[in-house]
RNA sequence: GUGGUAGUAGCUCAGCUGGUUAGAGCGUCGGAUUGUGGCUCCGAAGGUCGGGGGUUCAAAUCCCCUCUAUCACCCCA
């Protein structure tokens, strides 16, 4: 016997948590087209020199690699985004700029599992390829909000910030190539504090009233408005900060001409991402209620991405939802409920004899659009009954030999217990109306 | 990769300082007049006590290793 199991992880997904993602997959295809990128799928294996080409040493250490059977050396994909950079350097003359698609798909990743982290996850991922306006800025923040709107998250927070702030600040302070290390520790400001910040700061050999300059910068908090002001006063005269700040006002003002509220989004210069490719504009979302398990949905501007690649220039702007993250955030907060019916309709078998008569009918329902199930057995009613009403079917149709022969069906609502007799074969439109009404009613939602 | 905590039935857990055939609730399956569900009652199945090794007359219980989960570091979706 061979012990069933899975690797340190990677998971199953049984039903009842395999119908919200794919419900929230439909969900983010929806709102990505709406906006009106476009899908497309890269290889889970790519060429290994592909994905190290602009990852860091964390990347290169994390990822899944080896020599394939014909001595090549391959890695799986730890994001979509190089993929994009290879699919676009090696296609963009086919597709066009600006070429904005959407790409869902698994990446593996092999470091120490936690709560919301796997080693095989799901990212949802949108970017926009080849333009560097700040209208692809503003339209990425907007896909952001109305993703985590539509999926139906109440309490959220759209973070923004623009590399080029920091990065102008820190050329001002003569510390332009110390920029990596400078943005990791200020990550790391909200979880650790200021104090810890500056300890790391001070051990990487930065100096004192440098230190000082930073913190101080990184400690600006406030509605957009304010926070923009405060820095507009502070990087007055570092053409490349003000850059920034410029695209950040516009943006701002934006989302608010769109309609986003004021407390779902905030400028704060303290985000940092790690990611190294980043050159402009950055984003992540934080749960309202369950900040401690990171950022679901994050992203930004990277403007040399596909360099190693090509020629070409090719700007990107993008951002990535994490699924499986965001979902286990959900569950955490008890937002997923068990319960989702698989089909609408239920059909009991009676007589087993009369197969046939069982499939004429549902046949008849799925025409008109609605998904049902005949049951396998003729078992008990009483149990066929039970199976329907725990899988939480809303209606049945019941019919032994008596009814099948006079061309009738039962049709019961399983919520109310109420029942009428159809002429079904006679009368079809009747039948369908009779269904059609008892399924209007309301479905309850998947998220809470 | 480094360190802390944990692992008993499908799920949630009980099992005192080592002592004979390891329990409960929920769930599953069967039954209570093969034609009407969520309640009730009766019954059954289901456990190499995560796995391996060791100490002992005796290990779910103590020790070591390993696997898995979880938390922290690191990094990130």
């Amino acid at each position: 016997m061979i012990e069933p199991r899975t690797l340190k992880g990677f998971r199953d997904f049984l039903p009842a948590a395999m119908i919200p993602r794919e419900r929230l997959m439909e969900t983010a295809r929806r709102v990505y087209r709406r906006y009106g990128f476009v899908p497309i799928d890269t290889p889970a294996l790519e060429y290994l020199e592909v994905l190290t080409g602009k990852g860091s040493d964390e990347t290169d250490r994390q990822m899944y690699h080896f020599t394939d059977n014909g001595g090549r050396a391959v890695g799986m994909r730890f994001d979509l985004t190089v993929p994009l950079a290879r699919f676009s350097a090696q296609h963009i003359n086919e597709l066009g700029t600006p070429f904005k698609r959407y790409h869902i798909g698994a990446v593996w990743r092999g470091e120490t599992p936690q709560a919301g982290r796997f080693r095989e996850f799901v990212q949802c991922d949108f970017d926009t390829i080849g333009t560097t306006g700040v209208v692809s800025d503003i339209e990425t923040a907007l896909v952001i909000h109305e993703l985590l709107q539509e999926i139906g998250i109440e309490r959220f927070k759209l973070r923004i910030n623009n590399r080029q702030l920091l990065t102008g600040l820190l050329e001002a302070l003569g510390l332009g190539n110390q920029a990596t290390i400078v943005l990791r520790a200020l990550d790391k400001i909200d979880k650790l504090g200021a104090k810890a910040v500056e300890k790391e700061l001070s051990e990487a050999g930065i100096l004192e009233p440098q230190i000082a300059q930073i913190l101080q910068f990184a400690s600006i908090r406030g509605n957009p408005d304010a926070v923009l002001e405060q820095l507009a006063s502070q990087l007055r005269g570092n053409q490349r900060a003000e850059e920034g700040l410029d695209r950040l006002n516009v943006v701002q003002k934006a989302l608010v001409a769109a309609g986003v509220p004021q407390e779902r989004f905030a400028i704060d210069v303290s985000i940092a991402r790690g990611l190294d490719y980043y050159t402009g504009i950055i984003f992540e979302t934080m749960l309202g209620d369950l900040p401690e398990i990171g950022s679901v949905c994050s992203g930004g501007r990277y403007d040399n991405l596909a360099e190693l690649f090509t020629k070409q220039h090719l700007p990107g702007i993008g951002a990535s939802l994490g699924l499986d993250r965001l979902l286990a955030a959900l569950e955490k907060l008890g937002k997923i409920s068990a319960q989702a019916a698989p089909a609408s309709v239920f059909i009991a078998l009676f007589a087993a004899e009369r197969t046939s008569d069982y499939f004429e009918l549902a046949a008849l329902v799925r025409r008109n659009g609605f998904s049902c199930e005949v049951y396998p057995d003729a078992k008990k009613l009483g149990a066929q009954l039970k199976y329907a009403d725990q899988r939480g079917f809303p209606v049945a149709l019941i019919a032994g030999s008596r009814e099948l022969d006079a061309g009738m069906v039962q049709v019961k609502d399983l919520r109310n217990k109420t029942s009428t007799e159809v002429q079904w074969r006679s009368n079809p439109d009747e039948f369908i109306g009779a269904l059609r009404t008892m399924l209007t009613m309301e479905r309850g939602d998947l998220f809470a």
